[in-house]
DNA sequence: CTGAAAGCGCTTACAG
DNA sequence: CTGAAAGCGCTTACAG
C-alpha cells in the first residue's frame, strides 16, 4: 500500500515525470501539452490516489504553504477567534497554519521562534509578549516575513495590524461618564509593557476629566482572580463608580467577584475591552469595546501573503483599525 | 544572507556532509567521531547559524513530525482547550501541530482530511461530524494514524480517546433530582448522530424516573439562539421544571435568554455538560459535567507517537475517561 | 509536443 | 575514525 508517486504515473503511462509534473500543475495548456495525454495523466493520477509529496515539493520550491502563528493563550476567547480568523483566510489561500502558544512566557517566545523557523515556516504571525523590538529584530534584520498583530512596537518598519486602542479606551470612559459615572478606574494588567495594554492606559488618561483622579490597579496576569479580589478590597472606602477593564480576562474575573460579593452590577458601571459572549449572558449586560478580529486575522494573512509574492517591492504597513462600542 | 546549509559546514570545515550530518544529529559518539572533530563542527553550525532544512530531512527520513488537529470550532471553548492541551503535549514530544475547523460542515470535513494528508502528516487527531464511519474506514483500511477524540464511531478498532458521556448525562439527571426538580427537560442538538450528543440523550433518558415523562427537545447547531428561543416557548404551559443541556453553547444560549426574558435561573434548574468559565461567573452558579479535557489531549497525542514508534506492534485503544460533577 | 538531467538538502548504508 | 555515493520526490531550465 505505497503511496504513489510521480514516477508511478509517468511509467504507467510510458511518458516522463517532468511530463506528469507538468500537466498535474496545471501547465499543460501553457506548455503546449496534447489534451489526450493530459487527460490521461490527470486521469490515471486519480486512479493511483496520486498525492504529492509537499516536503520534496518545499525542498525544490523553497516555500512550504505554511504560516506560523504565535500567540499568548489560544484558549482565550480573543485569540482563539482571531486564529480562527487567520485560518479560515489561510485555508481560502492555500495555506496552513501551525499555531503555538506563549503564556506570555518570553523565554518560550523565543523558542518557539525559532523552533518555527526551523520548521521552514514562509512567515510568522505573532502577538508578541516582548518587551521591545530588539528581541525580534533579528528577524526582521534578516528580512523574515514576518506581520505583528494586535501587539505592536513603536518605530519598527514591520508589518503590523493593530486597533486604535487608545481611540476605543477613550471611548469606553466617555461611554462611563454618559451613563453618569464620576470617578472611572482603569483595571489594567501586567505586563503592561505590551502595547495593547499600555495604549489602553494612555487613552483612559487621556480621557479623564481630572487626571488628578486617576486611579490605575495593576491586575498580575498570572492571577488576575487574586489581583480583582485585592483591588475590590483596596477600592473599598474610595469613592469609585465605575470600571474600565482593559481586557476580557479582567472583566471576567471582576463579574464573578463581584457577584461573589453579593454586589451587583448595576452598583458599579463595568465596561471592558474585547467584547466576549459572556458580556451577553450576564444580567446586567457588559458594554464592551469591539474588536473587528475577523478583520485583523485577514489583513495579517493578506499582508504576509503579499509579501511572498511580491519579495521585491513589498512595503512594510502598520494597519491600525477601528474598535466599536457595544453598547449594552 | 543565504540560510547555510550542511554543505556550507562541510566544507568550511574540510570534512564530508555525512560527518556532519551524524555529528549534529547526536550520533557522534556512536560512531566514534572524533571528540575535537565533534566539537568543531557543532562550533560551526553555532556560528553559520545553521537551521536544519526539516523538508530535506522529512523527505529524506519520510516523516514531518507534524500532527493534524481537526474540529468543528476552535473558538468554542470545549475545542479551544482541547486544542491547546494538545498543542502542549505535543511541543513538549517535539511535535508541530495543523489545525483546522470544520464547522461541522462534511464536506469540509473530508476536503480537510485529503489537505492535511497532502500536507504530509504524520497523523491526525479528529473530532468528526461524520455520521458513520464509513467516511473515514479508508484512512484506516491505509493504515493512516488516526486518533478520535471527543466523537468516536461504534464497533471500530481504531484509537480513540472519549468521555463516558452516558454516565455522565446520568449523573447530571440525579442531580437534578437530588436538587427537587421533578421534571427534567433535555436541551439536545443537531446533528444528533455524533456519539457525545447521541450517548449524553441516552444517559438522560435511562436516568429519568418516569420514561414517560421524557421530553427532548432538539436545538439546531447553526441557530443555537433561536431554537432555545422557541424551546423556550414551547414549554411555556408544561410543567418542566429542571434543564439538562448537552453542551456549554446551549447552556449559554438558555442563560441569555432567561435572563432576557427575566425569568431568573432560580426559577429553572439547570446543569450542562462542559464545564466552563460562564458558569461560575454567572448569578447563580451553574453546575456542570466536566471533561478531563488536558488528559483527553494529552492522551491522544501519545496514543498518536506511541504509534509512529511502534509501526508494528501497536493495538488500538479506545480509552474512555470519566466526567466530574462540578456542583455550585 | 515531449524527455533526460540536474539539483533542492538531507540521511544512511557501504566501504575502507 | 571518515568519505563517496545513492536516493527521498519533486520542478525546471534545456534541448530537440
Amino acid at each position: 500500500m505505497k503511496k504513489a508517486s510521480l514516477k508511478d504515473i509517468a511509467e504507467s503511462l510510458g511518458v516522463s515525470k517532468a511530463l506528469v509534473s507538468l500537466v498535474l500543475n496545471g501547465k499543460g495548456d501553457e506548455r503546449g501539452i496534447n489534451k489526450q495525454t493530459q487527460e490521461k495523466v490527470r486521469q490515471k493520477a486519480r486512479e493511483l490516489n496520486y498525492i504529492p509529496n509537499q516536503y520534496a515539493r518545499g525542498l525544490r520550491i523553497g516555500r512550504t504553504n505554511t504560516i506560523g502563528v504565535i500567540v499568548p493563550d489560544i484558549s482565550n476567547v480573543f485569540y482563539g477567534t482571531l486564529c480562527k480568523a487567520i485560518e479560515q483566510e489561510a485555508y481560502d489561500k492555500g495555506y496552513n497554519l501551525i499555531i503555538s502558544n506563549t503564556y506570555e512566557d518570553v523565554q518560550k517566545e523565543k523558542k518557539l521562534i525559532s523552533d518555527l523557523i526551523n520548521r521552514n515556516i514562509d512567515g510568522l504571525i505573532l502577538a508578541s509578549s516582548f518587551d521591545s523590538k530588539n528581541e525580534i529584530q533579528g528577524l526582521t534584520d534578516t528580512n523574515f516575513p514576518l506581520v505583528l498583530v494586535d501587539r505592536v512596537f513603536d518605530d519598527f518598519d514591520v508589518d503590523s495590524v493593530s486597533v486604535s486602542n487608545i481611540d476605543g479606551a477613550k471611548k469606553a470612559i466617555e461611554f462611563l461618564y454618559s451613563k453618569g459615572v464620576k470617578r472611572p478606574v482603569c483595571f489594567s494588567m501586567s505586563p503592561v509593557y505590551v502595547s495593547s495594554i499600555s495604549e489602553r492606559i494612555k487613552g483612559y488618561m487621556d480621557a479623564l476629566k481630572d487626571p488628578n483622579k486617576a486611579k490605575l490597579v495593576q491586575i498580575p496576569h498570572d492571577d488576575i482572580e487574586g489581583g480583582v479580589a485585592n483591588a475590590l478590597d483596596e477600592l473599598q472606602n474610595e469613592d469609585y463608580d465605575g470600571v474600565f477593564c482593559v481586557n476580557n480576562n479582567i472583566a471576567k474575573a471582576l463579574i464573578r467577584e463581584l457577584s461573589m460579593r453579593g454586589e451587583s452590577l448595576d452598583q458599579v458601571r463595568v465596561i471592558s475591552f474585547d467584547d466576549i459572549e459572556v458580556f451577553d449572558i450576564v444580567n446586567p449586560k457588559i458594554s464592551a469595546i469591539a474588536q473587528p478580529i475577523h478583520e485583523i486575522g485577514k489583513t495579517a494573512v493578506n499582508l504576509l501573503i503579499d509579501r511572498f509574492n511580491n519579495e521585491e517591492g513589498h512595503k512594510p504597513q502598520q494597519v491600525v483599525l477601528d474598535t466599536v462600542l457595544v453598547e449594552r
